[in-house]
DNA sequence: ACAGAAATTTAGGTAAGCGTAACTTTGGGA
DNA sequence: TCCCAAAGTTACGCTTACCTAAATTTCTGT
């Protein structure tokens, strides 16, 4: 009783921790418990009991050495978490001001305390937008998203002509980074030249040429736009 | 360590006690016990355990059997989150199309999630407002409030015409009756007549004779525009 | 002034979420 | 194949914030 309800009856860490292993999850593997530990800074013995917890309240499956995975009630408790966080941190940056780099913080509390109502208002007001402003998709509200189809910088061959889409949001410093070079989600860009063993990359953006270390080009995920080699 | 670091190092739970001991406070008097539990939906030696935590981290001051005060503080503290519910109802009222009835649960949340930042930007987004939606006074960055000089209803004799200043927020039906009778901050109206022994109030609003019980007739503070009687 | 009612506190208990230390399982290399 | 390191888990303990039941204190009416 005494309703801890709030817009959903699921804790803020329980939140979290579903978010976290759907993100661990989804280059299909379950996800392991020090990634999870490791992610949400806390100490595996924690993860453990928490997904134990987890696992009671039929969240998530786990299947103990192996790694978790989500159950269909708990893929669909994240995914209202990540559209959530993905709306917010569009309004944070569209109607307020903030900053490309500092949204993530303000809406990493706030997914937890807004209530369904307030993150539709929210949509209504930014006409319904498909994309937030680091290019990740925000899924519908009815769970859908779209996968987008695009590609990390790493993978991506010399003399391709690409368009930058997503950026991982979780660095601050790196996403202030990527502003000062002028690289945001919706520029393109030719990959000039790559240096082996995860070395780094050069890439010509808006006719400067840019060198991007093998960590960073990881986090950036581009449409291919033409193929200068066919 | 770790950091439970939030906008402010208190809790949400922490953060609620002060705000309801300050506005138990108002009238001069240490908030009792029982009024706190009651106000936060809470068993009464619930709320004697917490309050002696406020006291060790030096927020409240309680004499045992007698009630609890805010010491400067918890005074600071508790405005500051006045402040915030009170910035970012209005934000919702005006930017997010929110009813004036419904902004109120959807504050209580956010106000322990939000950050400074946010509810500054939210200010100067909305022009550095002075009221807010019902009527109340938003208290300033440095905690200065102007004290508003009006009187509620119960207050005031027949005959009187008064503008209705503001309402208290608690209640969302409430709020919505008043509504429905047109009764809104900024709202003047004069005193037909009273019935004795608490009894209800009768009034004219833009020509209508309207009935107010004393219940709510004390939940709405007004300024004497004029004396009839004069 | 004093008994009973009302308010408050103490005592003891629970669940969520975290931690550290110690043990168990898994898996890779010689 | 076997051993050891890494990953994971169990055991135990802590804090916050709530609960109920049983004292205790304060107040109120006569």
């Amino acid at each position: 009783m005494s309703q801890p309800a709030r817009t959903s009856a699921l804790t803020p860490s329980t939140e979290d921790y579903l978010k976290t292993i759907y993100r661990l999850g989804l280059n299909g593997a379950p996800a392991q418990t020090s990634a999870i530990a490791e992610a949400l800074g806390i100490a595996p013995p924690s993860v453990t009991g928490m997904v134990k917890r987890l696992s009671e309240f039929g969240l998530v499956e786990h299947v103990p050495y192996r790694g978790v995975t989500l159950t269909r009630v708990g893929h669909r408790a994240a995914v209202r978490i990540v559209r959530r966080h993905r709306v917010l941190e569009t309004y944070l940056a569209t109607k307020l001001g903030y900053d490309w780099d500092s949204v993530h913080e303000e809406a990493e509390h706030l997914e937890h305390a807004a209530s369904d109502e307030l993150i539709e208002r929210m949509v209504m007001a930014l006409g319904n937008p498909q994309y937030h402003p680091h290019g990740a998709p925000i899924p519908s509200q009815d769970g859908a998203m779209e996968t987008p189809d695009c590609v990390p910088l790493t993978d991506i061959p010399v003399g391709e002509l690409v368009e930058l889409r997503m950026v991982s949001d979780k660095n601050p410093e790196r996403l202030r980074y990527l502003s000062s070079l002028d690289l945001k989600p919706g520029t393109s860009f030719t990959v000039l030249s790559r240096q082996p063993f995860r070395g780094s990359i050069n890439i010509l953006v808006a006719g400067q040429e840019r060198v991007i270390g093998y960590e960073l080009a990881r986090a950036l995920f581009c449409d291919v736009l033409a193929n200068a080699a066919g």
